[in-house]
DNA sequence: ATGAAAGCGCTAACAC
DNA sequence: GTGTTAGCGCTTTCAT
């Protein structure tokens, strides 16, 4: 058996108390008596039970994580910020993957806040709709990163980048380079920064005085293949003495549009340019590397772990309930 | 404050020890009995603290998995299977990243062992010494995976393929098609598996009559730059009019690699040819497509979850405390 | 400056 | 079948 802080007072012949005390210097405690504890402790290999610990404090100083799936590189990346960031402090990370799916979303959230198991959430792209977001995490310490804000309550914090914005600078690069048509492959409906990044795009258009026939918008997942089909059907229903630019609304999605494209003999950026979302890690190792918008994963990851804590603490140095960070494009050679 | 199990009890005017008993349906109680306990529950929106369970019980529910770094895709996927069967079977997991440093994952392991947070320890392609493992993990319930066994203590399992018979595919692959130099871009010496691919691939080419002299080994971590580089490297001192074969020892090293060989301006797989490892979700993608050795990342996956939760049963349905799976050669088009 | 003791919310003997 | 009770290992008043 694992010795425990009664053994060490045993040993040391001293209170419970006291031993608790030196542990985690809460008080002061005379020379001699915090040496004898400190060698006892030394001498049964003694290391606090953390589990007891929480129980007594109400704390278990682990914070829940949901993502939509580990394996997509713009989530693996927030996620390693938050653990690095999450781990000084002394607090671990309990990962969960919601497979884009909204109820496993929502079993996943609610056993969460309902098990008593982590401090706070931090819930990373959501899709549950805000109501049922807000109706289930009332009262709960939460995080939201890379979703648009839809409250103030103080009790939960948004993180995420302009992406109305992001997309506006696409609908500029894009027009600047005069190509005749326009595509916008957007995420799914119930993603709202998917429909931020579509608006932005689109409005930036027609304010350039693109005639809205000339755009044509279509959906697809965040993925590798839903990229390279919605691309393949979008060019096989396109003139192709005309050149195209597309914006596809995420990295991963728009490197499956660049293989169609080439698959298909076109010239990039020629023929068609493609504008990516994110800057994934590998978004510059593609070919020709994919010209993108930058999101601040890592900074999203850090600020995240940050926020948190900070909610938890009740430290209110965050006087507002959302960060909004920047983006920019990042040129290479799909346009 | 959040009702506790007393509350349910006093409002069902029950035993606590009734109530627990209908939550986990632990031993028979009558019907009438159980209603109201189930009522009582529903009326007070009752949820058992899982702290206090796992105080009691001796056991917390959750998993350590310590990768190097959650943003190499065969570590993501991996994990991802780990989650996803580990959540089937109400257990959680604990992340966490050594950053591919010794010293680091010598830290995180332990806290883990020694914070009694976790029932049981997962760890990926770990890199300390099998002496310092051995020493840590004693009587705690491990199991490794992608690492070759170097123990039969039954309280630890291997999970892995065999990457020395991987690495001679590979061989025969690169003699079959009548490449006249050839090399290795292995791993970091510190990593078992590297070293196992290393000699497997060198062993079937002295095999094959390969003389040594026609052999070049350089090692690199398992990054997309170290991979550039160390191609790089190899490129500048070889003779351009020798057809060229190179095992790069992971995809995403591989990857590096074909794109300095591009650079170059070398044919692919005439002037060069490459063979990765792994098989990532990725490899396909790649121009040509990542010619490969699959690694069954999934399975792994699966199989740790599975057999990390057999150890904790005491469940030895697996016999033995090693499980060795095969891998085998995928062809793309850079060789 | 140190100790005694009362729990945190649950489970598991052991009674009845 | 159901209730009583003694902890799990810690923290935290409140005494001394």
């Amino acid at each position: 058996m694992r010795p425990t802080l009664k053994d060490v007072a045993k040993l040391a012949s001293v209170s419970t108390a006291t031993v608790s005390n030196v542990i985690r210097n809460t008080k002061f405690v005379s020379e001699p008596v915090k040496q004898r504890i400190l060698s006892s402790m030394k001498e049964l290999g003694y290391e606090p039970n953390i589990i007891a610990r929480s129980l007594k404090m109400n704390k278990t100083f682990k914070i829940g994580v949901v993502v939509p799936d580990i394996t997509n590189p713009f989530f693996s990346e927030i996620v390693k910020e938050v653990e690095n960031s999450l781990e000084k402090e002394g607090y671990q990370l309990i990962l969960s993957n919601s497979h884009y799916e909204v109820e496993r979303e929502y079993l996943v959230c609610s056993s969460f806040i309902s098990g008593g198991g982590v401090d706070a959430l931090i819930l990373v792209a959501p899709r549950l709709s805000s109501e049922r977001l807000m109706a289930m995490i009332m009262g709960f310490p939460v995080v939201i990163v890379d979703r648009p804000s839809f409250s103030d309550d103080e009790n939960f914090v948004f993180i995420f980048s302009d992406n109305y914005s992001g997309a506006s600078l696409v609908a500029d690069k894009l027009v600047s380079k005069k190509y005749e048509k326009f595509a916008c492959i957007a995420g799914p409906e119930m993603v709202p920064n998917a429909n931020a990044r579509l608006e932005g795009f689109y409005d930036r258009l027609v304010a350039h005085n693109i005639s809205e026939d000339r755009i044509t918008v279509t959906r697809a997942e965040f993925t590798f293949d839903k990229g390279f089909s919605e691309m393949n059907s979008i060019l096989s229903s396109a003139d192709p003495a005309e050149s195209l630019g597309v914006f596809v609304c995420s990295d991963i999605a728009a490197w499956g549009a660049l293989e169609a494209v080439k698959e298909k003999g076109l010239r990039i950026p020629e023929d068609v340019g493609i504008i990516g979302y994110d800057d994934i890690s590998f978004a510059k190792y593609l070919h020709p590397g994919l010209t993108t918008i930058k999101n601040p994963m890592i900074e999203m990851g850090k600020l995240s772990a940050t926020c948190v804590l900070d909610l938890l603490r009740g430290d209110s140095a965050i006087t507002c309930n959302s960060i909004v960070l920047g983006s920019s494009l990042v040129e290479r050679g799909t346009i």
